[in-house]
DNA sequence: TTATTATTGTAACATTGTGTTACAATAATA
DNA sequence: TATTATTGTAACACAATGTTACAATAATAA
């Protein structure tokens, strides 16, 4: 759903827009063991969903894709992918619209174009936690990271998004190791072997996991973090940076 | 490209179908050790594309694929995979369709919803060679298969969307076996390598593809065929159909 | 200072999967 | 009946991964 409130967004024939096309961004963190999505919520209205946003006439998809995700967190140089195309006639349902425009200035014309059929295309963005602002549009009450596995009720299909976003995520996790762009800078490899149980669901055995992620030559070995626990202090680790631009298309 | 010569598709304000999304569809097969592509001819213009066409007001974006793949090779139950949006501003080029639309009927009108911005839904669908029958709407000279590895030139950036889609092939040849879709329901061990072999494009030994696709349990040995060659007849194979139905989504 | 505790780093072995070589089986032909 | 070409598969080599074990060590407690 869109994120903006610019003229053109908010007129009744949508100029300066593709009519008929979204996207939805599901933007995906990694804080306290637990991988997070960001979720916008609509004006006095209750509706949380996917922040998401319309494309230009002469705007490429991909570019308004990056453009909703940086508005959205601040950031620049983000991971994304497109992943798939929701286009089921049944998830047209103009209501959430009205309500949102009911509540923000006047009672909408039947003919609006955001009352008409959509479909979205479905991006899944990687973004670092600890750099990411949640940045909330004026149409919003809150932009904020909720816990993907205690998420509120999304407007209409946003659910189903989401869930084919995880599932892209873990098929591609393997040979694109896109793992990385949701960790900062320096990590340990226990950290490291945390998320990647995050994002599979599944435990996974140190030994081997090390063994692994050494073996791909990617990362480097920076300084030993001292962590105050009574036990022996891990190093941290950072991707090798030239390499990482190569495999990871950041 | 449109592959329907219905009436609300010819006229100005494409009443019926979504505005500004098309949907173009790679359809595989193979024959005589190659891959083979199905295009379509424009009356009279050279213009050569993919077929494609467009989505009802109230049909589902995958349902629409489906409709033109059937149409297009007399097929139903077609193995059929979203990859990618093309949504690039720069693929905009109206002049293809003015040309299609001065030799079938009349002067172009510059608003005619033909000639706007569109974006396209790429699909690829594997079909059976032996059972398709390639069949022209009223506004094509042809609809046939060509080699993928020598292919005339295409319109817009048609070439570009058989690239991605061959590569979306082969990533997913692994995990999906989707290749199974493009053979008769008998083969040899030999012909099923050939498949590989091609898809890939690369040499593969023996041995280990017939020990590994054997350990997957999907094949059953069917009877032998006598080929006529002066050495032992090779086993004929089919894909175990319970199964398949699970692992190939057909 | 020294033993205790929890965690990290990695060696070592087992198991599985794949690459490669070799060879027996066999259908048509000479 | 020998020859030829191809198929089916055994056997070994090597690589990747699963699993167990243990030394190293940072903080704490005795």
């Amino acid at each position: 759903m869109s994120d903006q409130t610019n003229k053109e967004e908010g007129s009744a024939d949508g100029a300066g827009f593709i009519k008929g096309v979204a996207l939805d961004a599901v933007i995906f963190g990694f804080h306290d063991h637990q991988l997070k999505v960001l979720l916008v919520e609509y004006k006095r209205t209750g509706i949380i969903a996917l922040p998401g946003g319309f494309i230009g006439e002469q705007e490429n998809i991909n570019d308004a894709a990056k453009r909703v995700v940086s508005e959205r967190t601040g950031l620049e140089n983000i991971f994304l992918d497109q992943f798939y195309v929701f286009g089921d006639y049944s998830r047209f349902d103009p209501e959430p619209f009205k309500t949102i425009m009911r509540v923000n200035d006047a009672a909408p014309r039947d003919d609006h174009w955001l009352l008409k059929r959509f479909i979205s295309v479905g991006y899944y963005a990687l973004v670092d936690f600890t750099l990411a602002k949640p940045t909330p549009a004026a149409i919003f009450d809150s932009c904020a990271w909720y816990d993907l596995n205690n998420m509120p009720q999304l407007v209409q299909d946003h659910t189903q998004i989401v869930k084919k976003g995880l599932e892209t995520l873990r098929t591609n996790l393997d040979y694109k190791l896109v793992g990385l762009n949701l960790l900062p800078q320096d990590f340990t490899m226990g950290e490291l072997q945390t998320l990647y149980e995050t994002i599979l669901g599944k435990r996974l055995l140190r030994p081997a996991f090390q063994r692994k992620m050494l073996s791909l030559g990617i990362l480097e070995r920076v300084a030993k973090k001292w962590t105050g626990g009574a036990h022996k202090a891990p190093y941290l680790y950072r991707f090798i940076s030239d390499k990482s631009g190569v495999l990871f298309s950041k």
